[in-house]
RNA sequence: GGGCGCAUAGCUCAGCGGUAGAGCACCACCUUGACACGGUGGGGGUCACAGGUUCAAUCCCUGUUGCGCCCA
């Protein structure tokens, strides 16, 4: 016997166990079945779970789950990326509780602390991702850092450096001060700041009392200036162009530029250039081939080490002692120092405000400096190409669409990807130098000294680059690397390209884009076939969920306030095409009401001895409410399976939600009442194994979504063991015998019943009052409807005796309009006279309203000539029934008095 | 500045060339044989604005306004 309610922690917990155990989870990869595969997007190891992950993990279960059911080899491949980054600072953050520091430790035995904690809670999300209920296939759960795909990221590697597609090279990178790493440009983001524009005097070589004034954001990069850029239309320049400046505090001579970079509009029209600085600066520094020397150093503070030489006193603008006195000194302290002694030496002339953005790290928060180093960069343009075109070729599909022009705007204009990081967590750059600086790249270190013998001629010591790789460069292999390539396992044909990539539009840079260079470089194929892309998930208000804000829903407090299929089903409910899901308890706890709703019926049919009948034949029924309800249960099918075919899980769920409650639970089962109550009779008994079949649909269909509660009542009942129904069959349509009467006579029923109530519950008639309904100029055929659903109609209808109308409607009858039927409820004592009648006038209005609607339509003659026919007689006949409506209730005016 | 998206009931959102919908919230009634996390009924909308196309526009097109996001 079902308990009074359905308790979601404890079966949650059994059920998890028992599908992983039974290997319900698990890729056949010696099945004759059709492969599906998702590859997880890997969260970060240091991750725990959060509302954005509990949304795409449900997605994906869920899309998971019902390909299962369709009888796919599913293979949701599992696993955790190491977050470079990320990682190195929790680790960091753990030593120096300990009053330890990375540097003191060494590489080494970092690296071990990194892979104990890695040990110890790296599993984290792992963990609770089993608390969503997320049917990943465990035994093949994979880590962007294990041998084997470490193995794999060497192998592509050097097979992009043989390509010519990985290079060194020297160039301006986004550097973080905080990490003294490179990080890629989307790890760093602008934030709109108050700020100063500095408007500072270079004084003209050789004209004694000119000076051209720049504006700047920056002024102390001023050490590291070469030139001052003007427009080259710019007419208060012009004498300017090719003359000198005396740059200050350096006493260094700088050319003055045109170039287009300046914008005569901004500022002064004048800029200060400093290459190694600023990205714009180094794009002019290159047109006009200018020195690009570095005055900041690896933790953004002053070095001279490169302008030593050029130092030069020039009386009243320049004394080198005041920048030398400031080596060391770091950016922020330069800045205020430099400003002040211009301001002493009369070449400030003025400082505005001014809103400008600055770019910050996104996981140190610090801004970042562009530094001129030494990096290895992978030609992502060439890499980009395939994937274009792939996406354009539509081998690849973005669902929705427009997503592709994101893809595509970002592809096509991409910049060479920095792949080296200063770091020591992560996969190390396979390449050695040799004592004179040569480079080679192998897939380990016996390959390089082979090169190396080759090279020399002799063995010469080699020492392995410092850098590690970006983390992305290993993930951007995942949907190959997992299956075990560069190994030519059995997984790797049959479950590459994966059908479906799920996630937010926010990584289609990330995930996306690298994994589609990747996989087309190293498979020759696409990664994946779909691209499904969901909303984000934010607050009730359409917040962004964020942890200053303190807005922040943790999925796993939710879960334990309702349950996970209440959250699971929420977010498929939610989840519509290209919009932002707003989530929060409130709604959580509205749909936990569906699975209480499910667990209640379920447990009524329980108490009425409903059973699955095993040799039960669907085609065989023979009431018409049997043929009613397996009729509506094909079309929520139909519904469910389009839905999940093009992954509108919305629509899945509605198509779902509502068979369930508003055609099993509000009619079928409220018809079946009497039928259970006549005991053995062979009806009941055909009433009950119609329950249990369509109870077994309703199970199957929504257990992709509501995992949990679908199987614990799939046990309860015997439809199999508790744990099968994730392995069961995807309900299929049957055909139903004479459904179109069967709908008929129900519709007709339900309509009935419905207009009864309506007039009796506006009449303000308690249910407690039983009353007679009287059906006038009623056919045969809805005389036989009414006595065959005489219980259900008494029942729902709170009638006494529902019998024809003969003669005359009694006085005082409320009456209401049924097709061609006139329904009476003889009330005489209970009614309201007046209330009745301003009733049905207002019954009146309405329909001679429509009707005046559809017959100004008809009498448009381009209406009649240009629509189409079948238009036009839908809109006769809508006249039609309009106007007998009218016509009726108009005579049951008259006959009210 | 460029691009994308959105604007429909109090709220959250479906929808779609011809009849405007759901859930929640609201109001009234109801402990009717599972379910008050329930049942029944009800109120509530110039479908942002202005043009255009069409026999017909909430829907298609153009523009305007407002909001959101991404990129520079």
């Amino acid at each position: 016997m079902l308990d009074k309610t359905f308790a979601p922690a404890e079966a949650e917990a059994r059920l998890y166990k028992t599908w992983e155990e039974s290997g319900a989870f698990a890729a056949d990869p010696t099945s004759d079945a059709t492969p599906f595969t998702v590859m997880i997007p890997p969260p970060n190891v240091t991750g725990s779970l959060h509302m954005g992950h509990a949304l795409t993990f449900t997605v994906q279960d869920s899309l998971i789950r019902y390909r299962r059911m369709t009888g796919r080899d599913a293979l949701w491949q599992p696993g955790t990326d190491h977050a470079g980054i990320a990682t190195q600072m929790v680790v960091e953050r753990l030593l120096a509780t300990e009053g330890k520091t990375r540097k003191e430790m060494g590489r080494e035995a970092f690296l071990d602390r990194v892979w104990q904690w890695k040990g110890e809670s790296g599993g984290n999300i792992t963990r609770q991702l089993r608390r969503l209920g997320a049917s990943l296939d465990w035994p093949r759960e994979r880590f962007t850092m294990d041998a084997g795909l470490t193995r794999a990221v060497r192998r592509i590697f050097v097979m992009l450096h043989a390509k010519g597609l990985i290079y060194r090279d020297r160039r301006l990178v986004n550097w973080d001060p905080k990490f003294q790493s490179a990080i890629s440009d989307l790890e760093v983001e602008s934030k709109e700041m108050d700020g100063s524009l500095w408007h500072l005097r270079y004084p003209i070589a050789g004209q004694d009392g000119r000076f051209i004034t720049v504006a700047t954001t920056r002024p102390e990069t001023l050490p590291g200036d070469v030139a001052v850029a003007v427009n080259p239309e710019d007419e208060r320049y012009q004498d300017l162009i090719g003359k000198f400046a005396i740059l200050p505090l350096v006493g260094r001579l700088i050319p003055i530029v045109a170039d287009e970079h300046s914008d005569p509009t901004k500022g002064t029209g004048a800029v200060k250039i400093t290459p190694a600085h600023d990205f714009n600066d180094f794009a002019v520094g290159q047109r006009h081939s200018l020195p690009m020397p570095s005055i900041l150093d690896r933790q953004a503070a002053f070095t001279l080490t490169e302008i030593a030489d050029e130092l030069r006193a020039v009386p009243g603008v320049a004394e080198p002692s005041f920048l030398q006195a400031l080596a060391g000194e770091d950016r922020f302290k330069l800045r205020a120092a430099i400003v002040a002694e211009l301001e002493r030496l009369d070449l400030l002339d003025k400082v505005e405000k001014h809103r400008n953005q600055v770019p910050h790290g996104d996981r140190s928060g610090v801004p970042i400096e562009p530094l001129l180093t030494t990096q290895w960069f992978c030609d992502a343009a060439t890499l980009a190409k395939p994937a274009v075109e792939a996406v354009e070729q539509g081998r690849t599909v973005f669902v929705p669409k427009q997503w592709e022009n994101t893809f595509f705007a970002w592809m096509r204009d991409i910049e060479p990807w920095c792949i080296s990081r200063q770091l020591w967590w992560g996969h190390r750059i396979p390449a050695w130098y040799g004592p004179d600086g040569v480079v080679f790249v192998a897939e380990d270190e016996a390959g390089a000294a082979a090169q190396a013998l080759a090279h020399y001629g002799e063995a010469q010591p080699l020492a392995q680059d410092d850098d590690v790789l970006d983390t992305w460069f290993s993930s951007g292999l995942w949907p190959f690397s997992t299956l075990g390539w560069p190994d030519q396992t059995p997984e790797l044909p049959r479950y590459y390209p994966t059908d479906v990539l799920v996630t937010a539009h926010d990584i289609i840079f990330f995930w996306v884009a690298r994994m589609m260079m990747m996989g087309l470089f190293a498979m020759d194929d696409v990664p994946f076939k779909t691209i499904y892309i969901h909303g984000l998930v934010r607050d009730e208000r359409g917040q962004k969920m964020s942890k200053s804000k303190g807005n922040v829903i943790d999925p796993l407090e939710l879960i334990d306030q309702y349950g996970t299929d209440a959250l699971r089903f929420t977010i498929c409910a939610l989840t519509g095409p290209g919009r932002d899901v707003k989530l929060g308890p409130a709604v959580v706890e509205s749909y936990r009401s569906f699975v209480t709703k499910l667990w209640n019926a379920a447990r009524f049919l329980e108490m009425n001895e409903v059973k699955p009948v095993a040799d039960f034949d669907p085609a065989s029924v023979k009431l018409p409410l049997s043929r009613w309800i397996l009729d509506t249960a094909n079309t929520a099918i139909a519904e469910a399976t389009t839905a999940f075919e093009s992954y509108r899980l919305d629509d899945y769920a509605s198509a779902g939600y509502r068979f369930t409650w508003n055609s099993f639970c509000d009619w079928f089962i409220e018809f079946a009442k009497p039928v259970f109550a006549q005991g053995d009779t062979p009806e009941a008994a055909e009433v009950r194994a119609v329950a249990a079949h369509v109870l077994g649909i309703i199970l199957k269909l929504l257990h992709p979504a509501m995992p949990y509660v679908t199987e614990v009542l799939w046990g309860e009942f015997g439809f199999g063991a508790e744990g099968t129904l994730i392995k069961a069959n995807w309900p299929e349509a049957v055909a139903v015998p004479e459904a179109a009467a069967a709908r008929a006579e129900l519709d007709w029923v339900v309509g009935l019943i419905t207009e009864v109530r309506a007039v009796r519950s506006e009449m303000r008639v308690a249910p407690s009052v039983l009353a007679p309904i009287l059906l006038k100029d009623a056919s045969a055929e809805e005389l036989g409807r009414a006595a065959r659903w005489i219980d259900p109609i008494r029942r729902m209808g709170r009638a006494s005796e529902v019998s024809p109308l003969a003669g005359e409607v009694p006085k005082g009858s409320a009456q209401a309009i049924l097709g061609s039927v006139t329904i009476a409820i003889p009330l005489a004592d209970l009614i309201d006279l007046s209330a009745e009648r301003a009733r049905l006038e207002k019954e009146r209005a309405k329909a001679l309203d429509e009707a005046q609607k559809v017959r100004s339509k008809l009498s448009n003659e381009s209406f009649v000539a240009r629509a189409k026919p079948e238009v036009v007689q839908e809109n006769r006949d809508r006249l039609a029934a309009f106007e007998a409506e009218a016509a009726r209730l108009e005579a049951a005016l008259i006959r009210l008095g």
